[in-house]
DNA sequence: CAATCATTTTAGTTTTAACTAAAGTGATGA
DNA sequence: TCATCACTTTAGTTAAAACTAAAATGATTG
């Protein structure tokens, strides 16, 4: 998978999104990031950072015990811009806060709502 | 989910992503789509559209025995012009076509690469 | 060296996206 | 009205994403 089509996939993930978000201007350590990331377990974000960084979109630095990651802008192409577009602005920051809330229960989307039995 | 998160889910999807730009500047009659767009079933891809259409991401016109779709460009606010920057790139175009080749074998790829047992 | 801290990895579960095959629907035309 | 066309829907399969809990790793400190 080519590094900007990995962000594709990357960004059609709220968790990774945010991820990205938080290690987007400044390196950041994995507790840090879990912290900021709400009621997910360390082993989980660290999932999701080791998936980010096989995929080319974090870069990593080890500092004692801590490890430190940051994006690799230059990775993301015309998607980064988009992503910047997105945080730079504050109704889609709304949006985004009330979908994250919506769904603190039940485990984690993964793509489109799909059909469901009686939606027509 | 907003129409513009769910514009984010589905250009995760090289197969949406097709469908998109097939129905980007035109209606398009379901079975067109189907046509152009490899060994699919009919089936699956009538399941595609169905699924970007609950999303607000197509609107449907019936004429006769054929429906029309179209993408509803306005849902999708920048992403939508992430998808025309792509889809103007020869470049990208490459890079899509010969991951879209790679992949016509095993199902259809979801998200991210993952970890691999011995891959690091 | 032992304890601790920061983090990663593994094993196992649950949920679901993408698909196929086949059955179902509704408009059209002979 | 019966067959056909253009689709949609259903049922069932497969593969994988996201998660938790717990064990493992590796650097640091006493």
């Amino acid at each position: 998978m080519g590094a900007e089509t990995a962000a594709l996939a990357a960004i059609a993930s709220p968790r990774r999104r945010e991820i990205l978000r938080l290690a987007w201007q400044q390196e950041r350590p994995a507790g840090e990031i879990h912290r900021a990331m709400g009621d997910l377990t360390f082993g989980a974000v660290s999932q999701h950072l080791r998936a980010l960084h096989d995929a080319g979109l974090l870069e990593l630095r080890a500092v004692g015990r801590h490890r430190l990651y940051r994006a690799r802008r230059e990775a993301f192409g015309p998607v980064g811009e988009l992503l910047e577009r997105m945080w730079d602005d504050a109704l889609w920051r709304l949006k985004q806060q009330a979908e994250l809330l919506e769904r603190r229960r039940g485990p984690q989307p993964r793509r489109l709502a799909r059909r469901r039995k009686g939606t027509t």
